[in-house]
DNA sequence: ACCTGAACACCGTTCAAGT
DNA sequence: ACCTGAACACCGTTCAAGT
């Protein structure tokens, strides 16, 4: 049994990621991630301070996940690929989104991440200030829309049962412009909250590539 | 003392914002309401099922505090006024943004609240689609940015002190495009994280104007 | 109707004790 | 060195009892 291996950071930090991703970040108690490792809740702490530590770590596991294509020439097709890779890896542990929040000490692979995002920028030729830029808007746009996606009334696969039902229970021709929006355009075959993302994202690049195209380094 | 005054599901959320505010969401315990009520945590029950209500009414109290300038004749100027109202707000109640990834029963101010930016876009002329996109992404950039913000691993006021005590605890060379951006830009005198806000808001209604421009109401 | 005391099954964490 | 049992000060919530 792998259960026996001995225990270290790395796990703990493993079986809190999977506690969170089945039962949400209330499930991760330093009860049961113990239970999990087959070990008693005392020896969580030879591995690791304290919980706040477990949160931090999980948060810097999470960022580990996203790929970030080194080798990839094309500055659009790597921020592409990177903020593609963020809105998976976010979708899997939404949890992560909320953390992130509360979470102020970033840890190495947050900081590699971040590092490698700059540098595709650099080597693109942004100026500082358009880099500065470029960064805060893309970033802010993929996890805001991880957020936005998690934070759906309803998952995404029935939409049209869960919106209708909202809106039959609410008060008739109380939100007339979300009924509306809804039986035209939400309702309607094909639609897909889920590809909103590359409209947005392929807009920002597009117009950043424009600007970058007006300016030069200084 | 107003403190005795009737206990209400409203007198309960309002104590509920105050904690959050002063101490984290994490502070926003059954017992710490009741204290701040002058009342016993039991009390509490009367006006809200679970805490899971308070929690669901919070989010939508903050909602309501966001401002909707619903006589403003110019789309662009309704919402630009939206997006500086919503990152005041949830700068000021930042515990909020974490809560919204969790809460999937949004209440009637949030539901108002969309109702009205989606009324914005329709009187604009946007078409289904397109307002789709534009209210995708607008939110996604408001919300991630408001995250982001947050998420800073420190008080914008010290960026210098922080940053500087940041790049001095890194591995030399760990973090090449960090430190360099970190030293020729956020350290530089009038770098302030939170001016890039209007840069990405600019940058998207103006390409949302663009594309409205070339569409018209199917 | 509204409020409450006592109790229950949980938390994170300390400390002293085991190997 | 690594693990643990017992204990402490907390949680949210049920239930029966008070006004």
């Amino acid at each position: 049994m792998p259960e026996h291996a001995p225990l270290s950071r790395d796990r703990v930090l493993r079986a809190a990621v999977d506690i969170a991703d089945e039962g949400g970040i209330a499930a991760v108690t330093i009860r049961a991630v113990a239970e999990r490792l087959g070990v008693k809740p005392m020896s969580l702490y030879h591995h690791v301070p304290h919980k706040e530590a477990i949160l931090d770590g999980i948060v810097d596991a999470v960022f580990a996940e996203i790929e970030l294509p080194l080798d990839e020439p094309d500055w659009r097709a790597a921020l592409r690929h990177r903020a593609h890779s963020a809105r998976t890896v976010l979708g899997r542990h939404s949890w992560a989104i909320a953390l992130m929040e509360s979470r102020t000490h970033p840890g190495p692979a947050t900081l590699h991440h971040h590092d490698a995002v700059l540098g595709i920028l650099s080597r693109a030729g942004f100026p500082y200030a358009l880099a500065g830029h470029a960064y805060s808007l893309l970033d802010s746009y993929v996890y805001g829309f991880a957020l936005t996606e998690a934070a759906l009334p309803f998952a995404p696969q029935d939409v049209e049962i869960a919106v209708g039902d909202h809106l039959a229970a609410f008060p008739a021709g109380a939100y007339p412009h979300l009924a509306e929006f809804a039986t035209h355009h939400v309702l309607q075959p094909g639609y897909a909250y889920g590809s909103e993302f590359d409209y947005g994202l392929e807009l920002i690049l597009e117009t950043l590539a424009t600007r970058l195209a007006g300016t030069t380094r200084p």
